[in-house]
This record gives C-alpha cells, structure tokens and sequence, in this order.
DNA sequence: CCTTGACCCTCCCGTAACCGGAGGGTCCAT
DNA sequence: ATGGACCCTCCGGTTACGGGAGGGTCAAGG
C-alpha cells in the first residue's frame, strides 16, 4: 500500500513515515515509480511503533524494542528490564514536576492577580524568596 | 565581571550566557577587549532567568516575565494569568505521564521476565491487547 | 622578556523527532 | 486532455543549548 494509506492505519503522518525510513527503523519496499510500497509487516511494525512511542518510549528504545520483538530467542526479562528503565524515567520526571508544581502553585495562590503591580511571583524570581 | 563569573554566580553554563545574549534575552557589555562585561543589572536578570527556567517556563516565557518585571506599571494578574497558564501545563504532563505510567506498569507487571521469551509487553505494542 | 595556563572570542555542526513548504512527477477519473 | 489527489526529494526550521576547532588575551612565575 501507499504512504498515505499506511499512515493513515498507523495513525501516524506520513512525514513521521518518511522520517522512520530515514533513520532504517521501518524500509518500505519501492514501486517502479518510485513510491513507498508497505506490506503487511511493515504496516504491523508501524502499528507496533506508533504503540511503543504513545507510551513514551523514544525512538531509539523503540529501535531496540523492535529488535527484541523480531528475535524469537530472546528473554522476557530483556524487555522487561527495558519497560522498567523507562518507568523509572517516567517516575522521575513526574516527581520533577510535582516539585515543579508545589513551587509554582504556591506563588500563584500568594499573588493577589489584580491590577496592582505587586506581585510575589516576580518578586521571588528575582530572588527576594 | 566576566562571563565565567557571571556564570558562576547564575548557575549557568558559559554556553547558556552566550546563548541568552544571541537570541537577544540579555546583552552584556562589551569590554575593549571584546570581553563580555555583566553588570549586577545583568547578573540579577541571569539569576531571575535562571530560577524561571528552573521552575520550567519556556525562554519564551521567560522573556514575557522578564518583561512584566522590568515594567514597574504592570498588572499583577497579567504575571499570574501566565503563571497559571504554565501551571495548567504541568498538570497536563503530569497526567499524561500518569496514564503512561499505569499501562506500562501494568504491562512490565505482567510480564514474568525471565529467561523464556513470551512477554505480554511486546504482545500488547504488537496489537494483541 | 617569555612562557604557560586559564580565560575569552567567533564560527559551525549536532541533538530529538519530526513539520512545513517548494518544486515537480504520477495516477485515475471525467 | 485535464484536474485533483496523490507521491517524490530536498531544504530549512523547531527548542535550548553542547561540543569543539581555531585563535586572541591576560596575569603569574621563571
């Protein structure tokens, strides 16, 4: 199928496929006239993909992901380990902003957000806090 | 002072300063010698720049609040309608990377992770979920 | 006076994961 | 034959810097 069908059954946008191709993650074969030709496998890797990258993972753990996925040797524990990693990342950056948060929220309730020019946000910017 | 002191006292990267100074966020002087020259006006909006970024602003916004600072007139609500604007933001994430989190648990929960190769983690990215 | 090391300078390329658009070819239906 | 919907490649831009090359400057020590 074309690039825009395969896209579309993705859901991803066919520039997302162009960039996929360039990088060697998912290679459509060519037609004669030169256009992207996606089988069945490939459309299934694109699916897989587009899965793995909603659930964070970037591009280069994807790479691996799909490396695991197509070896029928390898250990669970491998992906697991994997999976683990990138909820850690996940755990740490949802900590971060919560710090993140409490800090800001703070200095928004302590601003009286009216028209008088006083205003503790800016004021703890400016390292008065 | 020099940009290596100014950094130091920021926090910053020497890299950062000169990037902030490119993009035109806060200029220097400059010395005979074509040495970058921080006052403590500069120093003081490098440490407000430095701690709005830490609290996750865009240089974007950064900018506007730097603005709003330096503007003695301003509303305080226009700093605390921005503030809350990013606050919305962190929220977003947050709950974006909560949802993550709890598919991904659930899958890394489900997969026995030894040395046999079944992992319900591929299975699902592979469409069987 | 000279050297040495720690600074400083200006380019310029690379990062992640694409998006937008220009300029031009292809295919299908009317 | 023509129009519109596809498709192609190439190039530049995005965020917020980091790394490094190639080369000037400055202050201290010999």
């Amino acid at each position: 199928m074309n690039v825009g069908e395969a896209a579309k059954r993705a859901q991803l946008p066919v520039k997302t496929l162009h960039y996929y191709e360039e990088i060697g993650l998912i290679r459509p074969e060519r037609r004669a006239n030169g256009y992207r030709d996606y089988d069945d496998t490939a459309l299934s890797k694109l699916q897989f993909v587009q899965r793995a990258r909603s659930l964070g993972f970037s591009v280069a753990e994807v790479r691996t992901l799909l490396s695991l996925y197509e070896d029928r040797h390898r250990a669970s524990a491998d992906v697991k380990a994997l999976a683990e990693g990138h909820l850690d990342e996940i755990d740490r950056k949802i900590e971060e902003l919560r710090g993140l948060r409490a800090t800001l929220s703070h200095l928004v309730d302590a601003c009286h957000g009216d028209d008088r020019p006083d205003c503790p946000i800016l004021d703890d910017l400016a390292g008065q806090g």
